[in-house]
DNA sequence: CCGCCACTACTTTTT
DNA sequence: GTAGTGGCGG
């Protein structure tokens, strides 16, 4: 027996050593279930199992590269580069550019991330003109991408009354045109976005029966991360791929299904057992991961909910301490707490910063957990969020590189062709735009062909854009005999991108640089990298398919010791010893706008379980009396998610009585005392506006990045200093109209003249309302 | 056509 | 507090 074997338990080895037929693995948080994923797919090997015949579907590529390199040690690294291994996304991409001219497309097709797709809806209901207000770009687009994840095609669309009415109750009865016209012109553009690469494979796998067949037999075995978080059109895939051997595994937890909002099915694992001849179950109930005290909790969480399959998850590890909650003032105060927290362990506990994460439910904040730490002198890495690769500066120089590869792609021209600037502006755009469609042509040709081309442009325009053409083309030249990076490397420069930047000279300009430099970097890496393997050579084409579906986990920048800031959703499957989950109140987490329906609610416990389950020896909780959202402090509720723990398991920091609470001096984030006496101390009753806070003059400068009194020139001029009450505040207007009172709500109102840049009369609305200045 | 400024909407979560 | 849009003067 291989070695190996022996470190698993019973469970675990029993679906390791199933070597045919489907299976279904419900694998508890912490069970080892990445284990059994590796050790099966080694043991499939030792068994005589060609790695080319096996198809193993993760969550994220660095969770497949991960695998990979387990795999690689147990059965050498020869063997393992053969194994068909990553996201979904990824996998189906390689397999649609080979066999893209099936459907009528070019295997270079661009794949276009959801800015890329946002952008061609928006652009579309401003030509269709309709009303922006009701036909929302985002709410289109998601729309749109459920039914693509539902395999809803545009034909199938039109002949379902049922979606048609939907969109018409709610106002969007032209909805249907906008999916047609926004397929068209990602078609035209030869571009695929996220959901296509899902919904053309089921494509082609339907139509081709031999493309099926030959898939079919390449894949023999197929396994299956995260079965929870599949949506229908990866199911159908999956299903359709393995309907032919039916050596199908998949490994997943119900308890941790949080990816409904994009679709994820979690009747996907319900019904599996329904789904094949003779399905093998399998549960993986004990945890390795966490502490007794932690498991516990966990599980008297995810207990109130009602839809899930039974399950206990138990753990032989010690108690360990209890999960502290602990209820902070502000979010700043938060960031100060867990900074302090952070620090203080790692001196007690002779620990470094990787063993910490600090997880969260929305992105926006980690800011003020960021400038906790920093004060700290806490080093951190924040994953996720606007990703690198969708900055301006870096999605500036990759769409210069797409329209190298893909000239008809869209959207790469319409970013570049223009930026930086030189003189064609959206009228010519739009002309050319209209040639295009006449003609039956992309706008890039058109342009090639400017010169043959019946439009009314004047000369020094056509000039301008035969520059940009020629430009285009000597790039493309350049890149059928250099690298990626010396492609990349060009660009950057020729365009003139970089001289833009310089040329800025802000701070903000200097960073977009260096974050130009980090991506040449990367390329270079990636070129090397791609060097030393069999199947690539470094080209441009295959480092824009690396991007265009890289996470930002992916992002691999070696072992640093950092605290990680992520959302709760990208921390799933990793572990950290010591967890902080931050901003437990109600409309935060849970979500305001996942409260609608039980079964939402009950998507954001599970959320808050795989929060908590990430923590090996303890985890905290944090929840502010009052927050900063939309630039403006509005009050907080302890999340129900609070109570619902079992309390026997926690250790509340927290006066019982928020009213007694006495708040400590202490100074803000940027060094500023903070005098809290000022802030909030009694909890006001529903329904009563929140009592207006805000910082101090001085901090109010620094926020707005304004001058120091005294020297506070120009841009302070639509700025007048208001007394409210007994606070100062500040006022900002417009041309003849307030904009607001900052800090002090929407409702108090007050009005102003101008007469020659100064303020001639000012109507106070709010009786308390003074003018100072 | 370009650049600046005022104004709006936005915040759920991601491949 | 930020990104993106639209309007206006040069």
């Amino acid at each position: 027996m291989e070695a190996y074997l022996a470190e698993l338990n019973d469970a675990q080895r029993a679906p390791v050593l199933q070597k045919d037929g489907a299976m279904i693995v419900i694998a508890g948080a912490g069970s080892g279930k990445t284990r059994v994923l590796t050790y099966r797919i080694a043991y499939l090997m030792s068994q005589g199992v060609d790695p080319f015949n096996i198809l193993s579907l993760t969550f994220t590529n660095k969770a497949a590269r991960e695998m990979k390199s387990r795999i690689s040690k147990i059965v050498g690294s020869s063997e393992a580069k053969n194994l068909w291994m990553g996201t979904f996304h990824s996998i189906f991409a390689k397999i649609l550019r080979f066999e893209a001219d099936k459907l009528g497309y070019p295997s270079n097709f661009t794949i276009y991330d959801t800015q890329d797709s946002q952008s061609v809806i928006r652009a579309i209901i401003k030509d269709m003109r309709l009303d922006k207000d009701v036909y929302k770009y985002k709410q289109v687009y998601s729309r749109i991408s459920s039914f693509k994840n539902s395999l809803i095609t545009v034909k199938a669309y039109f002949q379902n009354p049922e979606l048609k009415e939907a969109d018409a109750m709610s106002k969007k009865p032209r909805m249907g045109e906008i999916y047609q016209e926004y397929v068209e012109r990602c078609f035209k553009a030869g571009a695929m976005d996220f959901d296509d690469l899902l919904l053309k494979t089921n494509e082609l796998l339907n139509r081709f029966p031999e493309v099926l067949q030959k898939y079919q037999n390449r894949f023999r075995y197929i396994l299956v991360d995260e079965y929870q978080d599949t949506n229908h059109s990866q199911y159908l895939i999956v299903r359709a791929l393995s309907d032919k051997f039916q050596n199908i595994c998949v490994v997943g937890d119900d308890a941790q299904s949080i990816y409904a909002f994009r679709g994820a099915n979690i009747n996907n694992i319900l019904n599996f057992q329904k789904d094949y001849d003779d399905v093998q179950m399998y549960r993986l109930e004990q945890n390795y991961r966490s502490s007794k005290n932690i498991v516990n909790a966990a599980n008297s969480i995810i207990d109130k909910n009602q839809t899930k399959l039974e399950k206990v998850v138990w753990t032989n590890n010690d108690d360990g301490p209890k999960t502290v909650v602990n209820r902070l003032l502000t979010d700043g105060e938060e960031g100060r707490f867990v900074a302090g927290s952070i620090f203080e362990n790692k001196m007690q506990n002779q620990l470094s910063n990787g063993d910490f994460a600090i997880l969260y439910r929305t992105n926006a904040q980690s800011r003020a957990m960021e400038d906790a730490l920093r004060k700290k002198e806490i080093p951190y890495r924040i994953y996720g969020g606007l990703s690198f690769y969708q900055r301006k500066e870096i999605k500036d120089v990759l769409s210069y590189l797409r329209l190298l590869i893909n000239p008809k792609d869209e959207e790469a021209l319409k970013r570049v062709i223009n930026y930086p600037a030189r003189g064609i502006g959206q009228t010519t755009m739009d002309k050319l735009s209209v040639a295009a469609n006449q003609y039956g042509k992309s706008i890039f040709e058109v342009i090639e062909n400017i010169d043959h081309v019946d439009i009314r442009i004047n000369k020094s325009t056509r000039t301008k854009l035969d520059n940009f053409v020629n430009m285009i083309k000597s790039f493309t030249i350049l890149s059928e005999n250099a690298d990626a990076y010396t492609v990349a490397d060009t660009v950057a420069k020729k365009t003139g991108l970089l001289q833009e930047l310089k040329k800025d000279g802000t701070p903000e300009g200097i960073a977009r640089i260096e974050n130009i430099e980090e991506l040449l970097n990367g390329i270079k890496d990636f070129v090397e990298g791609q060097k030393e393997l069999a199947d690539a050579n470094g080209s441009l084409a295959e480092f824009l398919e690396d991007v265009a579906l890289a996470t930002d986990m992916d992002k691999d920048t070696g072992d640093e010791d950092k605290v990680a800031l992520m959302t709760i959703h990208l921390a799933k499957g990793l572990e950290f010893p010591y967890v902080y989950i931050v901003g437990l109140e109600e409309d935060l987490f849970p979500s305001a706008m996942s409260m609608n329906t039980r079964s939402e609610l009950e998507e954001e416990r599970r959320l808050f379980y795989v929060a908590l389950t990430r923590a090996e020896k303890q985890a905290y909780l944090t929840y502010t009396q009052s927050r900063y959202r939309w630039g403006k402090l509005i009050d907080a509720e302890p999340s129900r998610f609070i109570e619902e723990i079992d309390e026997q398991f926690m250790d509340y920091m927290v006066p019982q009585d928020d009213y007694k609470y006495k708040p400590l001096i202490d100074t803000d984030i940027f060094g500023d005392e903070v005098d809290k006496s000022k802030l909030r101390q009694t909890k006001p009753k529903k329904g009563t506006p929140p009592p207006a806070h805000k910082p101090s003059e001085a901090q109010l400068r620094k926020l707005r990045k304004l001058k120091p009194a005294g020297q506070e020139p120009e841009k302070a001029k639509n700025t007048i200093k208001l007394e409210v009450g007994n606070e100062v505040e500040h006022l900002r207007f417009g041309k003849g109209k307030v904009l607001a009172i900052e800090g002090v709500g929407q409702n108090k109102k007050a009005e102003i003249d101008f007469e020659n840049g100064g303020i001639k009369n000012l109507l106070l609305r709010f009786a308390k309302l003074k003018m100072l200045s």
